[in-house]
DNA sequence: GGTGTTATTTACCGTTCGGTATATATTTAT
DNA sequence: ATAAATATATACCGAACGGTAAATAACACC
């Protein structure tokens, strides 16, 4: 057996940056909020282009949401490997102060894209929502790990310090939406990184 | 000059209960993902009706939003009357992990409705961002009156404190629409708490 | 009973939505 | 050259969108 190599007429544009268009034009207008007529013009392709390399607007979204994970991997991952439980907070925390801010597109794509919206994107929403407890979930097996190395407190409890974490990030999101700066953020983040159990 | 009682046909629905209609669905569907059909089928009431008796879809909302304003009007003004600023964040906090968490309505009208969409509800994004600035506005301003009070650290920033409380919110907002139940928001709220200035 | 005023009903407006049928152009393999 | 396979371009689909014109129905006043 060989990988067979199929011929026919070359795709004309870049799947990668077509990718990279429509991941910024979902993270400034949501899920809902952007076209298809937006995304062919955007991506300079026309609309049969479009469906035959992606098939449908919301796998074309899922690709864009590991595009966005990659994006933001190198984030997470840093800040996960830092050598304690609260810094491995602090930087996700100040990380997203930066991350959140960015001029062209304000707040997470995970957090903006559909919140709401008709029933028809019902699949999206519950997608965004099992990605972003994922979030919780893996920084509460750090904070386990760290539990267990003796680098977070007894009393306080992992599960708990994870969720808190998250949700200020997401708040961040929403502040960062709502037109707040990274300056704004990073005190947000400091004043956050305040209720540390080990601080008390 | 009389104030003129203008005869014709009377109504035929209730405006404040039709107001209560569209609120619950702008609250779940957000302000995009809910259409006029939504609105006309849920209040009973053909389209014209509506547009006579409210003006525009853009319209309602900001009646809309005046009546989610009153409703959780007694939350924060209870909030903001407590002994301490510390009282008055744990008030907004915790009662956030009740009011968030409705079966029906999950989450915070203000976060859900319009973080992204169309160009065409620009209008609904500003207004909503405006909404909540003022919220923090409020609270800065409280908890400056408790410097002034001696109720709040010197060394503390009330405009901070003041955005961190309500970025914590708006976060739990996030989390509420994702799933989270009052058990995980009240502990969300208790470790953000953990972050009050005078308990270092 | 008219008359003026307002609400309701029915039917419709133009636009945009996500998605596609069809035909043509460009490639590799034979 | 020819066939098979893929991408492109044009034009279109039915459905849903927010909003409205026109006619009718129900009220207060004279």
């Amino acid at each position: 057996m060989k990988l067979s190599k199929k011929p026919g007429r070359p795709r004309e544009f870049c799947m990668e940056q077509a990718l990279d268009t429509a991941l910024h034009l979902f993270w400034r207008k949501g899920y809902e909020g952007t076209s298809l007529s937006d995304l062919t013009e955007a991506i300079g392709v026309n609309r049969p282009s479009l469906y035959a390399a992606f098939g449908s607007k919301e796998a074309l979204f899922r690709l864009v949401l590991d595009r966005y994970a990659a994006l933001r991997d190198p984030l997470t991952r840093r800040a996960l490997a830092q050598p304690t439980a609260r810094d491995a907070a602090a930087a996700l925390l100040f990380g997203s102060a930066e991350a959140l801010t960015q001029p062209d597109c304000r707040g997470c794509l995970m957090v903006q894209a559909a919140l709401t919206g008709g029933s028809e994107s019902d699949g999206i929403r519950c997608e965004l929502t099992l990605r972003r407890e994922a979030a919780v979930e893996a920084l509460r097996q750090r904070f386990e790990q760290a539990q267990a190395e003796g680098d977070f407190p007894a009393e306080a409890r992992p599960a708990d310090m994870a969720r808190y974490v998250v949700t200020v990030m997401n708040g961040m999101s929403v502040q960062a939406a709502g037109g707040a700066g990274a300056e704004e953020l990073r005190r947000v983040a400091e004043v956050a990184l305040g209720a540390w159990p080990e601080d008390k």
